[in-house]
DNA sequence: TAAATGTTGTTGCTAACATAACAACAAGGT
DNA sequence: ACCTTGTTGTTATGTTAGCAACAACATTTA
């Protein structure tokens, strides 16, 4: 007889998530060890009271994980992960479709009056979540585009978003870095290093090396892209007419002291 | 202000699978149809207790559903549902990913003693689940492999399984339909339907009208595909010996009355 | 003052977890 | 036969944890 050998508690968490209990997880993955165990087996293996291992299997066979045979004593045996896992995901998925399908219902009815939005400062957590409201500046941009970050923030992360910009949009970049051949559509601004090195608290307050930037559209929208102290992205996003001419003022300024310092 | 207008439970089943809890769908439902609600509102247009609304909110800013305003008071907005979702699932994806691999790694210490299989019969539940086995009995065929099922079934379900079965091996099918042109590998025997209507205790018995059939491989493994009431494909599979020489005596008699009915 | 915001703590509820005990049945030994 | 011994499947019962629901409070804003 095996022992119930300790199982790691991330996996349970995941097994969590894909829907099944700590019960659930334990039987699935003490029957994946064995080959037709009947209920007591399951129990012994796996950990789980006697008791409880006849309704979790009737749950695991509902769920397509384990298969019955039809002996007395019942043998069980486990769907193998790989197929196991699938099935469960059929599932989840399906719930996915449906619901985004009920979402959208409500969302199409939102207000679009826009309301206080102008004035308003959002955060906005999740790299992915960042780089759509990115896109969507960018795409609504009429007159000027106007970027300041980090040039390991800018061409990994940015650059293929300013592609649905008009032609007619004059787009200001300004970096401290850039490989590779310069962009013709944009105006590139490259702050040169030892001007930053000359004043290393500027080069500190400036442009740290974490992935950071400035991003500014038709002077009226403004977004800022931060990277918390756990390496979580998170940004903060606005129409305020202040924080525009702040940020506005603070892109001007450093493309100033870029050229000053070129001179 | 707008009525909490009740939320379909179907809707809410969903996102549950999805890891929210019922006032997580609630709120972010809520969310949706405004545009930068405070608290209070939330509270208003979901139906949740005001003061459970903070914590639900906090959850849904974690889980990348909800963006938070630096006014005072704090204003929420929903992410999109599109995007929503697709940050749910990529926590689930990865999730089931990485339990996958841990999964796999106890599946491979898996005895393959094989110990009592012979004997015992198996249930399996769900058509996918069915025909991975069934594909598995397909690729180990080494001498013969006989189907006895209905067109429906065969042709939508089973015969792309058959590709893995080499040349060498013997291929019957009995069916009673087939559209299309007859398949030059295999062996197929028609049941002329003439036959069937003049016997039509036997039509019912033998073919019945929903999806079923019998398969048979080396005359060791039968599989006996079935569909209960509910419309929820499940199947019988065993190695024992009595099943087989029973399945391999039914296919035999069925081919008989075929070839005599033709005469 | 009044109204709204944000927070805290208490209680109830439900699903899952955990243990114990029971009837039914099959060896196996006296 | 009888009585053990052990296993299977089921039922009942108690416990815990997380969420749901409500009341109360300090704080701010008008």
């Amino acid at each position: 007889m095996k022992t119930p050998r300790d199982v790691p508690t991330p996996l349970l968490e995941s097994l969590k998530s894909l829907g099944l209990t700590k019960y659930e997880a334990l039987v699935y993955i003490g029957l994946l060890r064995t080959a037709g165990a009947t209920a007591t087996e399951v129990h012994e293996i796996s950990g789980v009271p006697r008791a409880s291992v006849y309704p979790v299997l009737d749950r695991l066979v509902q769920k397509e994980l384990v298969s019955v045979s039809h002996t007395a004593p019942k043998r069980f045996d486990a769907v193998p992960p790989d197929q196991g896992i699938e099935n469960l995901m059929r599932r989840i998925e399906s719930d996915a479709e449906s619901a985004r399908e009920a979402l959208e219902a409500f969302y199409r009815e939102k207000d679009l009056e826009d309301r206080g939005d102008q004035e308003l400062i959002w955060t906005i957590y999740g790299e992915e979540n960042i780089r759509t409201r990115l896109a969507g500046m960018f795409k609504s941009a009429e007159r000027s585009v106007e970027l300041l970050a980090t040039g390991d923030l800018l061409q990994r992360s940015v650059l293929l978003l300013l592609d649905p910009v008009p032609d007619s949009v004059r787009v200001e970049i300004v970096t401290e870095r850039w490989s590779g051949e310069r962009p013709s559509r944009f105006h590139l601004h490259l702050l040169p290093l030892a001007a930053l090195c000359e004043t290393p608290i500027l080069a500190e307050k400036l442009l740290p090396y974490e992935r950071s930037g400035v991003f500014l559209v038709d002077d009226t929208r403004a977004l800022l892209w931060m990277e918390g102290a756990d390496g979580q992205p998170s940004a903060l996003y606005s129409e305020s007419a202040g924080l525009a001419r702040f940020v506005r003022r603070h892109i001007a300024t450093v493309m100033e002291w870029a050229k000053a310092a070129v001179q």
